[in-house]
DNA sequence: CTGTGACTTTCAGTCCGTC
DNA sequence: CGACGGACTGAAAGTCACA
């Protein structure tokens, strides 16, 4: 059923596979170590907004960004992208 | 015969692990695909510099080109992003 | 075929908020 | 606590000429 989300609402998921991987599995795991967006963002040096963003599939991080993601919630950065999982 | 590299080169490696192994898998994966960096560059839709810039690290890809670069090889891009191989 | 410096445009990433 | 908006700055995207 998955209507044809055209409104044109300002801020898109961005049309990427691998974008919307990565902020379901940042979501999960974030969430897996118990910390809050806020928390995750301070431990990481990046904006909570910008977390935010990250997990709702609106922003397309660098490598730089994933790495610091990774280290802060101490799990290996090819996780963010695993598929089946 | 490397002659004493002292110059400041402006362009620098990126000071980060992860950017460096991307760099580092890059390059193999292409090669093990007997693919030029310009072949690859035209698979993704990328520049030929720039996919040069990224196996020499100098580069801080986003998602989304590392899931250009990842279809154009036909490897998950996980793959990317493992260390040991 | 690839490395590199220089360049402009686009967007990653921040900071202020409100709901 | 998290979704979401607007405005901003610096960094990534993307290109080129030349070594």
């Amino acid at each position: 059923m998955v209507h044809t989300l055209s409104t044109r609402t300002s801020m898109e998921l961005l049309d990427s596979a691998l974008v919307q991987i990565f902020a379901g599995n940042l979501k999960r795991l974030r969430k897996k170590a118990r910390l809050s967006q806020e928390e995750l963002a301070l431990r990481c040096g990046l904006d909570r907004t910008y977390i935010s963003g990250c997990e709702r599939g609106i922003r397309n991080p660098s490598i730089v960004s994933v790495e610091k993601i990774a280290e802060a919630l101490n799990v290996p950065a090819k996780e963010f992208f695993e598929n089946g999982r």
